[in-house]
DNA sequence: TCGACATTTGCATATATGTGCAAATATACT
DNA sequence: AGTATATTTGCACATATATGCAAATGTCGA
């Protein structure tokens, strides 16, 4: 059961939870840069909580150069879709925000890639 | 969010995710002796557990005489029945021994001196 | 009121967690 | 090699949490 407890205990912070949000509404990786704009939260602190959620098997990564994507994992069984149900439960209003930035922010992908060099924020906000 | 976040955090120990998985099971009040029986934890425990979920609006009391009754609280919003999905969707083996232990603690409602409160459960609201 | 029972609470302690900063690592480019 | 970019990590600190015991509270019935 332990294996799904620390699941669960991922959940239980707002933060983690506004990363998912955004893997699931996106469905598809999300760079760490591109997570940290759309949050507005400290690059270490996103790390870390990612950090977190790869640990609870909630999360995958995969480097690409300079980049690491991560995405959600799906298992076979109920609970990964459970999880996104439970976090698409949540009212929308509280992550609109963050869903604005990110799509912001992914508009600015050249290619499938994360846009480099871009996310220096002065310019269009 | 934070209202929800409390709720998430909640579901982050194994205890108050096996006393919500009996009262999800008997769809019922239990009272904490119950779930003391149940679950073969220290009543302080349990009631300290109990608590929390009461705090983060997971659980509702209902004293009748010297015992005090825990249900669910089911919200409109699909939150809370997600919530009992993700519960529902964890392995049933988990909780095989509690779920046991407490249909045997139950069948003595009517003999034993928790049933004294029992005795009038056709009211249960 | 007293005693028995059911449950909660206060306190102590050990451990876990979130956050911030600076430094470290990893990769690409020149 | 040296620099720039992307991300992680180590350390420190403050706060939160779980657990155990003893004591307190609330309720019933004699």
């Amino acid at each position: 059961m332990n294996e799904y407890i620390k699941k669960l205990k991922c959940l239980g912070d707002e933060t983690r939870i506004r990363i998912l949000k955004l893997l699931i509404t996106v469905n598809k990786e999300l760079c760490v840069c591109e997570i940290v704009d759309s949050l507005k939260i400290q690059t270490y602190t996103i790390s870390k909580h990612i950090k977190e959620l790869k640990n609870a098997g909630i999360l995958k990564e995969s480097r690409r150069g300079k980049f690491i994507f991560y995405s959600l994992i799906l298992n076979e069984d109920n609970f990964s879709e459970n999880v996104i149900n439970l976090i698409n439960s949540l009212p929308d209003a509280y992550f609109s925000d963050d869903i604005l930035m990110m799509n912001k922010r992914l508009s600015r992908r050249e290619t499938d890639s994360c846009a480099t060099g871009l996310s220096d924020k002065g310019d269009d906000k």
